[in-house]
RNA sequence: GGCCCCAUCGUCUAGCGGCCUAGGACGCCGCCCUCUCACGGCGGAAACAGGGGUUCGAGUCCCCUUGGGGUCACCA
């Protein structure tokens, strides 16, 4: 084990391609990552993917391209290549096999004929007598003519590896301590299917040993196989790694993440608007403190105090609140020109923007989003937040229509003043916009609100929004006056 | 059920024996700013699961109880 301490620092995140990537699952590899790059380590992207059934293609580019996205590069990887691969397991198959035959030879794994059936009974009956099921070990004891008798069945044999313990197995973890196993609590385990393909706990040791991996930080789910693995290492000859299992993410009812919560995975926080820079920093956030009262962070800002030792024992309920008004705070402080490029899918998918848009075009999204920005906590509500300068106004908010048109002949006539003031103004900005309108109120003798709510609600439909006139500056002079008129219109079909 | 891990405000957490009449953040409530909504600023309510020890002294160490989570597959 020391002489693990001499070695570059190895890590891994391996994920399975059988489902998306959630948040969990990240913080997971973020942690990996940032333990590489504070102790300048290599962080390697493995697919476990020896489930052939549940594994998917789909699956697998989905997490890629949340990487991609979200701004986390690894080091060795499908995609980046490097000396230790192929870095897919469904692609190691050869490497598993040559593993249990050296075992075979060692006389540390043996094959083993028992039915699913058989074994299934047994373990039932040991769980009902309030034991840890343990492998009887039937097959250890075959007689060579009793081994070619079922073969001679056609059987499938599975391989399972000879565990004999005369002490308890203790695995290191550097967020834990040391925690401690007895002897009873592993049994034979399986470690070849009867399919010729490795289980998680063979392939995953096996490939750990390979590819020199130093350093297991993975979910605390693990912790439970992990003598098992302590095992298999030492059957393989291999160095023993150092464990960090880190805790779960819970939904907000206490249970394991599921699809039944809501968005958990990037992909779906990316959907709904959220930034990289709020996922990234959110997720971190979840069960490690940088510094005393550090919460708005970069991976970045992290690398170079970064501690496992630093991570929570306990698992970490996640508030979606959180998380919205973390995203606001990066909405609302990254550069405008970046907001932009995050906002720009959206607008394009609810048709504000053109599919290649020119400068002029952008310049005005940008102002418009920026307008808007610092009221909104997701892309998605930005889109709505900029959406009645895009297109005309389909009804006006109800109850801004009881507050504001309360009295139709009235307003109407404010109104038609308030454009018909408006047809002067030159320049069409802030100032000007403002000054004529103070002016009219003066004029009128009445109060700013009875002027501006109205108007308000005529050129956005809705009561609450960005300053009066920004709003008219970014809809521009023409827009403003027609949409004075319409409004005039209807409230006069109303008084 | 066996085994393993964990336990500070509703949530995320700081705290590694005295600096804690327990700090910060989200959310919530008030006030200020103000053309609305936000943003921002100020203030407030809100927690050491319970019980035993150890110690001059325990949120911090130990034990038990309770509670939560994980794991016991030819799934990863």
């Amino acid at each position: 084990m020391t002489d693990l301490d001499h070695r570059a620092v190895r890590v891994r995140f391996a994920p399975s391609p059988t489902g998306a990537l959630h948040i969990g699952g990240l913080r997971t590899a973020l942690f990996n990552w940032l333990f590489a790059r504070r102790h300048g380590g290599s962080v390697v992207l493995r697919i476990d993917d020896t489930d052939r059934e549940r594994s998917s293609e789909t699956y697998l580019r989905q997490i890629l391209d949340g990487f991609r996205w979200l701004g986390v590069t690894f080091d060795e990887g499908i995609e980046e290549g490097g000396p230790y691969g192929p870095y897919r397991q469904s692609e190691r198959m050869p490497i598993y096999r040559q593993a249990l035959q050296r075992l075979l030879d060692d006389g540390k794994a043996y094959p083993c004929y028992c039915t699913p059936e058989e074994l299934d009974a047994s373990r039932k009956a040991q769980l009902e007598a309030g034991k840890t099921p343990r492998y009887a070990g039937t097959c250890r004891r075959l007689t060579p003519e009793e081994r070619a008798a079922r073969e001679a069945e056609g059987r499938q044999p599975v391989y399972r590896l000879k565990v004999d313990l005369d002490r308890p197995i203790v695995v290191r973890d550097v967020i834990r301590g040391d925690v401690s196993f007895e002897p009873e609590q592993i049994d034979d385990f399986v470690i070849m299917k009867s399919d010729g393909t490795p289980t998680y706990h063979f392939a995953s040791c096996v490939d750990d040993a390979e590819m020199r991996i130093t350093h297991i930080i993975r979910a605390e789910e693990h912790l439970s196989n992990t003598p098992r693995h302590v095992v298999l290492f030492q059957a393989l000859g291999a160095p023993v790694p150092t464990f960090a299992h880190v805790p779960m993410i819970l939904a907000p009812d206490r249970t394991k993440l599921s699809k039944r919560h809501g968005a958990t995975s990037v992909d779906e926080f990316r959907a709904l608007g959220f930034l990289p820079e709020a996922i990234v920093n959110y997720s971190l956030l979840l069960g490690y403190a940088p510094d005393e009262n550090a919460e708005l962070f970069t991976l970045d800002d992290l690398v170079p105090t970064f501690e496992l030792e630093r991570i929570a024992k306990h698992p970490a309920i996640y508030d979606v609140n959180k998380l919205r008004w973390m995203n606001g705070h990066y909405l609302r402080t990254l550069s405008l020109r970046r907001v932009y490029t995050y906002a720009e899918p959206f607008l394009k998918a609810a048709g504000y923007l053109s599919q290649n848009p020119g400068d002029d075009e952008i310049a005005l999204a940008m102002a418009r989003i920026d307008a808007v920005r610092e009221r909104v906590a997701t892309l998605i509500e930005l889109t709505d937040g900029v959406s009645y300068f895009y297109r005309s106004i389909e009804a006006y908010d109800e109850t801004g229509v009881h507050k504001h048109f309360k009295n139709p002949k009235e307003v109407a006539e404010r109104l038609r003043y308030a454009a018909e003031r408006l047809e002067t103004v030159e320049p069409w900005d802030l100032e000007q916009t403002e000054q004529a309108y103070r002016g009219l109120i003066d004029e009128l003798g009445i109060s700013g609100g009875a002027l501006i709510h109205p108007t308000r609600l005529a050129l956005s439909g809705r009561t609450v929004g960005p300053g009066l006139f920004h709003i008219m500056v970014l809809l521009g002079k023409a827009e403003t006056i027609r949409r004075l008129r319409k409004a005039v219109q209807w409230l006069e079909a109303r008084a």
